[in-house]
DNA sequence: ACGCTGACTATTA
DNA sequence: CTAATAGCCAGCG
């Protein structure tokens, strides 16, 4: 079964469980489900971490697909590099994106994290040391 | 196969 | 400070 390769399409209908080398998307949503409650991350670091050369906007796009992901991806939990919800037009709500942070006891004012460098959650940092 | 688009980022004016 | 441009990679018409 090796398909290397799953367009959007099927993702949304795949999503194995016993994949193995996976796609960039399911890097993405494994990385992302390691953000620790009331943390928030960016594409570039997510990307960075994976390898830069994917480029942060994979990052979004992986996101996209997140939908269809399993186990659930928190993707409000991933904003830009300025800490704007940038991506609270996909979801949802718009304001689902917000109120999934502030519910994890992150403030948000102005479609913007507060403390955004203190709540920043680096993968590269924190998997680094492991 | 070609070109456009996109939940981004960095640089330059 | 904001606006515009380029780089980036993969999916879709």
């Amino acid at each position: 079964m090796a398909s290397p390769k799953r367009t959007t399409t099927q993702l949304r209908s795949v999503l194995p469980s016993g994949n193995r080398e996976q796609d960039f998307f399911q890097q993405v949503w494994e990385l992302v489900r390691l953000v620790p409650r009331g943390r928030v991350t960016t594409y570039g670091a997510i990307a960075a971490c994976l390898g830069a050369r994917s480029g942060a906007r994979m990052v979004g796009w992986a996101m996209n697909s997140s939908h269809g992901a399993h186990p659930k991806v928190p993707a409000h939990r991933v904003v830009n590099r300025l800490g704007l919800l940038s991506g609270k037009n996909h979801f949802p709500s718009p304001t689902a994106m917000q109120e999934a942070l502030e519910k994890e006891g992150v403030t948000i004012q102005d479609d913007q994290v507060m403390d955004f460098e203190k709540l920043f959650w680096d993968p590269a940092k924190e998997l680094d040391g492991n």
